[in-house]
DNA sequence: TTAATATATGAATATGTGTTCATATATTAA
DNA sequence: TTAATATATGAACACATATTCATATATTAA
């Protein structure tokens, strides 16, 4: 007997295209990491965020201001942005900027813009 | 009296910056569809979906056995993926075959491998 | 030192999301 | 028709996540 449904009620189709596949799905960790960057840019106030930072650096303050949002909620955001390399900062007195850590990001935003542009919904 | 700390408790304090960032930020609509579609990226199972479609088209059951998950959360996923034009089908007596609706996508994914291979810790 | 202010952060809460379970639907074979 | 099978789907549950609140930390000004 062949390992057969142990989660999957239907039986293997087609098992060489399953041979075929497997070797190119990335490796757990990978794919774990990958997950974690699409995360973070499917969230509307980071996009904003994202987006601010594009044009130019900004302190917590002023993104708060502009997002109309609590100051707490934009610096747990900003964490995150920070955790993912997407964003970086640099301190002047008490007031913290934070800029894009990376041209590719906004690449990244045109691309996503294209794509829901010309076929998403 | 401006219109002070309603949100955030700072004040505003580099106000030229809002005004100019402001007319960047994408309109609401447009930050809800490009949320959307990061988000479906955001996940290993359907990134793993999207990875091996991108091989070949497969059906369902297959997609479960290659992933060793339940038919069910596979159906699930296709549908989002479905919803979100990221994955296009075509039914062949009871069976249906999945593949990648956009070249784009393949792109995509790849300049988010790019990306962590670069920087991402 | 104390007061004021910009930012960070832990806890709580509300909401969102992925998987499972049970079951429905659709198609083919008998 | 009935049985078998591939897929779809609603509900439930467990878990993740975004925001708020209260408060801590850090820096500057007085």
């Amino acid at each position: 007997m062949e390992k057969e449904a142990e989660f999957c009620k239907c039986n293997v189709i087609h098992k060489e295209v399953i041979e075929k596949v497997k070797p190119n799905i990335p490796e757990e960790k990978k794919l774990e990491k990958l997950e974690t960057f699409f995360k973070v840019f499917g969230d509307k106030t980071r996009l904003k965020i994202l987006f601010a930072l594009s044009i130019q650096e900004m302190c917590v303050c002023d993104i708060a201001n502009l997002l109309d949002m609590g100051q707490s909620a934009i610096s747990h955001q900003l964490r995150l942005l920070k955790q993912t390399n997407l964003v970086k900062y640099r301190k002047e007195g008490k007031i913290v900027y934070y800029s894009l850590d990376d041209s590719h990001i906004e690449e990244l935003l045109t691309q996503g813009i294209i794509h829901i542009d010309e076929k998403f919904i």
